[in-house]
DNA sequence: ATCAATGCAAATAATTTGCAAAAAG
DNA sequence: CTTTTTGCAAATTATTTGCATTGAT
């Protein structure tokens, strides 16, 4: 069921993994496997941490080959929170355009989506000039709960859920 | 005249040099003119190569161990455009909520604000539990012009100028 | 004087790459 | 069979750090 959720994703990098006449090895089965069965971020190391309980010799460099696949099919993208490495959102499949928040007191990752930004940002883009490809919105901000109460509500809440503006 | 205007900041960040304790070295006098001298993002690299045109001691460590003081400050920001290195917008002294947006034809960044994306952010923030403490919109999107005429309308523009929403 | 800051060079760590062997189509 | 993909290990590259020395206060 968990499995289920992304189901369509996997089909349609499957797809293009088709259209580029790549080759589906037992490797990239498993990779894509997990990546699209999670709405979690990752790191290349943690894939390949999960990589390798399904499959022990999966190797540090086909997990860093397959990424660029991923995010060149435009349903993973690569996301730079000013950290060491780098990290994976696999939820552009499903919400192409949600953004995220961050809460700097318990350090969890919230996603949304707005299609007033959205609007917004189609507007001023037109009024420069430009034609709106992508956007990445990162808001940081700090949970007033925890702040009053020394607890944060959002403590339990699974990471990754996108709500809705 | 270029070297006054952002002289503000360039206070600002001594006040916090002193409010801090930190010494007023030679090699920092030199790295914060600069810094605050210039609209451009740049690089560790590139800031470097500046600082040694001044001073041709200057190290590679120092400029590396610099960076982290202006970001502190909060007068200097880190921005990481998924790019091989680290890019860094002297900006925000001046226009602290102010976003980016990217052509992806003529790779140029241009900087805009929007008091309307601010206030949605804020009330979407607010619904969702949190006080936004700061926020980084980025768009890319591709100039009409170029893709019609083939030729960018914004090629000569200066780059780190903003315009309003 | 005292302690922070510097320059140098070596260390770190994420990511990339060359190459021979394995496997997909 | 042919060509892509893999695993391994070595290379790359931005950034960080230890340490003896210099310099700001």
């Amino acid at each position: 069921m968990l499995a289920a959720v992304n189901t369509s994703a996997k089909d349609k990098f499957l797809q293009f993994v088709d259209r580029q006449g790549l080759r589906l090895t037992r490797q990239r089965m498993v990779i894509i496997d997990l990546v699209f069965s999670t709405r979690e971020h990752f790191s290349a190391e943690q894939l390949l941490a999960w990589a390798r309980v399904r499959d022990a010799s999966i190797s540090r460099a086909t997990v860093y080959r397959t990424l660029p696949l991923l995010t060149a099919s435009g349903l993973v993208r690569e996301m730079d929170f000013g950290q060491d490495c780098k990290y994976y959102d696999p939820n552009y499949a499903e919400h192409p355009h949600h953004n995220h928040i961050i809460c700097k007191d318990c350090q969890k990752i919230f996603e949304f989506e707005s299609d007033k930004i959205n609007r917004l940002e189609g507007e001023i883009s037109q009024r420069m000039g430009f034609v709106v490809d992508s956007h990445r919105l990162e808001i940081t901000g700090s949970c007033e709960e925890l702040r009053r109460m020394g607890i944060c509500k959002n403590k339990d809440e699974h990471p990754g859920q996108s709500r809705r503006d």
